[in-house]
DNA sequence: CCTAAGTCAAACATGGGTGTTTGAGTTGTA
DNA sequence: TACAACTCAAACACCCATGTTTGACTTAGG
């Protein structure tokens, strides 16, 4: 006669472990490449197939998950950043501290355009994109940044450039070195207000 | 007896019309959404999908032919652009007339990422890729543009800029009238050479 | 007008990814 | 120790895209 029992929502240490390890499969597998397989992320993962789908009912719903912890992990990160002082030097730190991890995000997005709604992907979109819109929102007002283009442009040019930046990198053609110094001189010149005239 | 005869080489008249009709539809198609189907191309050509193999033994041969005459009628509209003068006047006219183009060029690439070997992708990359390259470079020479970059990057990013443009417009953020003056704007202010200091 | 060329729908074979079931073997934990 | 939770390989059904075949039909063009 079970008085009480284990609580049906436990769950055994080593399964939990397993989760994680999928999550982390997962984010480098589809990190890489969008259309990975559910048999790669559990070969990745060093498991099966099925263990995989007892812990995760379907794709949509893992790449749900993966989306979530990449932005939660991100969020965490970005907000360990300070962002006061001229607005300049904080996007510096920004993207020094983090362009490898908002491109990651990124291509998990991208992998995820297939398999979530267009609904989810913008919410899950514009969340982290707040903290960049209202540090350069902040550097408009300062008259630091150009007021001549909508903010969501440069927003959207500057996921670009760090999207090019690692296809850059994939490709051999830049130097992971280089990569953030130059995307930092690209973006500055990019905010920077044209001279009238 | 046949003497001479029609040369086996030769084609239909209908049968060229609708060779012409699958390009067209395969641009239309995988300038949209690069997995589309060869179901969806020979729809969106008013075909059935055998008339489609009966012209193009697989898709990775269909998208090369794409590829192919999206170059090539590049190269024809590119070739029209007056490259002369002020590099920066230079490069708003071909920004303006061409960047859709481009873009959708970008696109099927994109699209051909899967079916084509990478070789063939740098080739195909590469070439009309030359002619911008170019004109950036002279603008370079003569003071005009920044030179703390890699050449290399600044046509990623000019690139990775013109993506992005489309992407805006396709989710709704951008007016697609307002597209070439913000490209061109964007694109020049990332070329301006940064006030030493 | 006749014939070869071309078109098409329907049906088939194939391959690959998804998701499920089974049944036997492990391992955490009480 | 003993049981429940967990894992796993193998095999399955399913869907979808590719590519092929067939056989009847339309049509271009000599």
């Amino acid at each position: 006669m079970p008085v009480h029992g284990p609580r049906p929502t436990a769950k055994r240490a080593d399964a939990m472990r397993n989760v994680e390890s999928i999550l982390d499969a997962a984010i480098t597998c589809l990190g890489n490449r969008p259309n990975a397989t559910m048999a790669d992320i559990a070969k990745e993962a060093g498991l099966g197939r099925v263990t995989l789908y007892g812990h995760f009912a379907s794709r949509p719903e893992l790449i749900d998950a993966v989306v979530a912890r990449v932005i939660e992990h991100g969020e965490q990160t970005l907000s360990s950043v300070d962002l006061d002082g001229d607005p300049r030097e904080a996007l510096t730190r920004l993207i020094h501290s983090s362009w490898r991890l908002v491109d990651q995000a990124r291509s998990i997005i991208a992998a995820a355009q297939d398999e979530l709604s267009p609904a989810r992907i913008r919410q899950l979109h514009a969340d982290p994109a707040r903290r960049v819109e209202a540090l350069i929102r902040r550097g408009c007002d300062e008259g630091l940044f150009r007021t001549d283009m909508p903010i969501s442009w440069l927003i959207a040019v500057l996921q670009q450039i760090l999207h090019g930046a690692s296809a850059e990198i994939a490709s051999g053609r830049l130097d992971p070195a280089d990569a953030p110094e130059l995307i930092v001189s690209t973006v500055l010149g990019l905010l920077n207000p044209p001279d009238v005239g």
